[in-house]
DNA sequence: ATGGTTGCAGGGCAA
C-alpha cells in the first residue's frame, strides 16, 4: 500500500499536476490539503475517472483537505471536526480504508512566533492530539499524514540558524509534534536512511526551490503496526519542478500490507 | 525589520 501526502495549493489550479502525478506514481491513498474549493466545486468525476474515490472537506477561499483513494473509504467513520474544538476552518479529515484509519491534517501555519495564529496553532495542535490519542485507542493501524507546518528537527531545515526559534521550527511547536507523536506514530521517513537536505516545501519567493532552501515539514507518521510493515518512505521532488508547481512536494510512505 | 511569490478574488489576506 503506498500512502502520500500533498500540499496542493489549490485543487482548482494543480488537478492536471493531481492526475499526472497518480497517473505516474499510483498511490492507493493521496492526502490532500489546501485545496481551496467548496464541496460543491470538487472535481469528483475528473478522479473517478483517473480511478479515485473521494472525500473532501472545503471552505471558501482558504484552507480545505481532501482523500483520494483507489478503494472506497468505510461508509462510517468520517470525520471533519476536531472533536470538541469548535473551528470553522476546514483542516481534518480521517476515513477509514479497510482497518486502516487515516488521519489527513493540515496544521495551522502560525504566521509568527508568539502571535495570535501561533496561539491558535498550539491549541489546534492541543486539539488534534486528544483526538488522535482516542483514534489510536481504537484503531491498530493508524495512518496520519499532511502538512504539518513543522520542521521535527534541525536536520529538515537548510538553515537551522536562520530559522533558529523561527515559525515552523520552534520548540514549543516541535514539542506539540512530539506530543502527538507520543502514543506510538513514526516519523516514517526517519525509519531509513535518507540523503541529508531532503525538503517538502520551498517558498515561492527568493527562488527558493532552485537555491535548495527548503524544509521538510510534510510528514507520514505511521502507529506501530504499521511501522513495522512500511518499507520505504521518501518525498517526491519532480512535481516542484513543474510548471506552475505547488510549493509542496509529495511526502510517500509505503507499506506491506 | 522588510521583501520576495502565489492563489483567491477582484482588495487585501494567508501562506
Amino acid at each position: 500500500m503506498k500512502v502520500a501526502s500533498w500540499n496542493v495549493n489549490s485543487l482548482n489550479v494543480r488537478l492536471p499536476h493531481v492526475l499526472a502525478w497518480c497517473a505516474d506514481a499510483q498511490p492507493d491513498i493521496l492526502a490532500l490539503q489546501e485545496t481551496k474549493l467548496v464541496d460543491e466545486k470538487f472535481p469528483v468525476e475528473a478522479l473517478a475517472e483517473a480511478g479515485y474515490h473521494s472525500v473532501y472537506s472545503g471552505q471558501p477561499t482558504y484552507n480545505g483537505v481532501a482523500i483520494l483513494s483507489r478503494e472506497p473509504a468505510s461508509a462510517d467513520g468520517i470525520i471533519m471536526d476536531i472533536p470538541g474544538f469548535d473551528d470553522p476552518q476546514r483542516r481534518v479529515l480521517a476515513a477509514t480504508y479497510g482497518d486502516v484509519r487515516v488521519i489527513d491534517l493540515y496544521v495551522v501555519n502560525g504566521k509568527e512566533v508568539g502571535s495570535d495564529k501561533y496561539e491558535y496553532k498550539l491549541a489546534w495542535l492541543a486539539a488534534v492530539t486528544e483526538w488522535v490519542r482516542a483514534e489510536m485507542q481504537a484503531h491498530e493501524k493508524v495512518i496520519v499524514l499532511g502538512d504539518f507546518n513543522i520542521a521535527p528537527d534541525d536536520r529538515d531545515v537548510h538553515d537551522p540558524e536562520a530559522w533558529h526559534e523561527q515559525i515552523l521550527c520552534s520548540t514549543p511547536e516541535r514539542d506539540a509534534l512530539a506530543k502527538l507523536c507520543a502514543p506510538g506514530l513514526a516519523d516514517t521517513f526517519r525509519l531509513f536512511e535518507q540523503e541529508e537536505r531532503t525538503w517538502s516545501w520551498w517558498d515561492y519567493r527568493m527562488n527558493a526551490f532552485r537555491r535548495k532552501m527548503g524544509l521538510r515539514i510534510d510528514l507520514v507518521l505511521a502507529s506501530k503496526a504499521l511501522a513495522d510493515r512500511c518499507t520505504a518512505a521518501y518525498v517526491d521532488i519532480e512535481p516542484r519542478r513543474q510548471e506552475r508547481p505547488s510549493d509542496h512536494a509529495p511526502a510517500i510512505a509505503e507499506f506491506s500490507l
